[in-house]
DNA sequence: TAATCAACTTGTTATTTGCAAGTTAATTTG
DNA sequence: CAAATTAACTTGCAAATAACAAGTTGATTA
């Protein structure tokens, strides 16, 4: 695994020595926003991340206490990754990106009505999916 | 000049497509929050940004439509780089990275003040550094 | 019991980064 | 007004990281 280096003590530094990359984001997504939960379910995502890659995120995730590893309930042969409090606290983070990317740059028509009712519903749509994240 | 990849239509791996990486969001810092605006002014803070990647990260926000060159007022020998529409529209996502790296990293002692104003006055504060960017 | 699945690891090649030095045009200094 | 300095880069090279393909190990399913 690749070390964690502080840069300086800039929270905007510090924020992007850790969830600075293209990778790390998305796995964070996916939890979110598609459910996902296994390290299987993360390969599959389309943006099609490499198998050292993900173990590499997955690992300084963990490290970072954005993530933790628990038994899946269903299968001994599965880990459950599941957003730390830390790593929920990203969301308001992941909503901006979202709103910014709507607004600027050209994306799935699907993913745009998502993006129009947060525009206008951000602070309940992120308690909403922030409970849900709290919940289990 | 690296090309830019588009990994899928998703907004967020799209918005992390341009930005996701551990330098491009600090140029925009120093540009919002420490008043910069030429290459060797970026070149001087602290994370220490390496010139091949600073005229790397530079030319590709130009590229993305987050920054334009203009002639600098001062001197003919200096280049200007001012945010677009499209540059100030990240500052929300600036705002979220401080407010997360404020509840849950080590940081200089001297930013959280900022970080707790804005947590109690988040959207006063960004629209007032909003304005003062789309002013000039 | 054999094949498959889930989560990785390993090896190899391609790409990106970091560092030192060099270039060119504009500006300042002696 | 020639010489040094500044500003914005570019180039070359070694080191680190990412992409791609294949292999490993411990469940689980057929």
């Amino acid at each position: 695994m690749k070390a964690l280096k502080i840069r300086s003590g800039c929270p905007i530094s510090s924020a992007l020595d850790i969830i600075g990359d293209k990778w790390s984001l998305l796995i964070v997504r996916d939890i979110v926003m598609n459910g996902k939960n296994t390290y299987n379910e993360f390969l599959k995502s389309r943006e099609k991340i490499a198998t050292n890659v993900l173990a590499d995120r997955l690992s300084l995730l963990e490290a970072t206490g954005i993530l933790a590893r628990e038994e899946h309930p269903e299968s001994k042969a599965k880990i459950f990754y599941r957003l730390t409090d830390k790593g929920i606290d990203l969301l308001p983070v992941l909503v901006e990106l979202i709103l910014w990317a709507n607004v600027h740059l050209p994306i799935d028509e699907e993913a745009k009505p998502f993006g129009d009712r947060l525009r206008k519903n951000k602070e309940a749509i992120v308690q909403q999916f922030m409970a849900a994240l709290k919940k289990k």
